[in-house]
DNA sequence: TATTGTTATACTCTATAACTATA
DNA sequence: TATAGTTATAGAGTATAACAATA
């Protein structure tokens, strides 16, 4: 499973490369395309990193003017994240790309062997969530 | 695939750290365990690691007395890894502690499952050698 | 008191270059 | 000239503590 994921984790930020962006930075992207006013706090979770490490992620992105920070006036603590038009462009031209990604990964494997690895792996990502309810 | 895997790492680490070990250096005593003899620049490359960075892998394993270090006759410049009876006796014990672990990562999960899973692990991984030979 | 974002820092992993002793 | 093992080091990635602003 490592190596496997070493395979596809190289491949993937090959991919990416020409877009300026690595793994991380492509998923926060995505998150906050698909989740526009999402807090720092919430994407740090949802990317199940520190939001400590989330900083320099988020700095990179609006560095590059593809998202922007904007205050919460509910909780002025907070910053809500949202992409800017050009973050939306470079979202499109990364989903097409990864979608090459995910072909050459997955070349030729039938529909149902995915669906299988798909839902494993779902599995035993919430094996690991507590609780002892069964699915 | 990363969560999952970042998952199973964790579980891996925490079920042999009662044992001193860590994925990589559990790795390396099973390897050197049931290929006795290997030379350190065929594990490095078993376990695709750095022949720099086996170095501190192979001296923790060497040190706690679980593997030995011997001159190679026919090519003096290279090291034949060998497994001392402790090494063999903590495998032992490892294997006993991981397979506990593999039960609670695939709890519950059918056979054909599990193989559908490995069975597309093994053609990532092998996907990157290269070659365009299909499968 | 607790939480959001932040800074600083340390620790691990990994990658690269250069060295030695052999071949 | 090339290879096995080694050293040193630099770069990522990740984890933790402490702080300011706000709740």
């Amino acid at each position: 499973m490592k190596r496997a994921f070493n395979v596809v984790q190289a491949d993937l930020n090959q991919t990416l490369k020409p877009l300026g962006l690595r793994m991380v930075t492509y998923s926060a992207l995505v998150l906050i395309v698909d989740n526009p006013g999402l807090r720092q706090s919430q994407l740090a979770a949802a990317l199940d990193v520190e939001r400590a490490n989330l900083v320099v992620i988020v700095d990179e992105l609006e560095r590059r003017d593809l998202i922007s920070r904007d205050r919460v006036p509910s909780d002025r603590r907070a910053y809500a994240l949202n992409p800017t038009p050009a973050g939306r462009h470079l979202y499109e031209r990364a989903l097409e790309a990864v979608r090459g990604h995910e072909a050459r990964m997955l070349n030729g494997m039938e529909e149902e062997t995915k669906q299988v690895v798909i839902r494993a792996m779902s599995r035993i990502r919430r094996g690991s969530e507590g609780g002892s309810r069964g699915g």
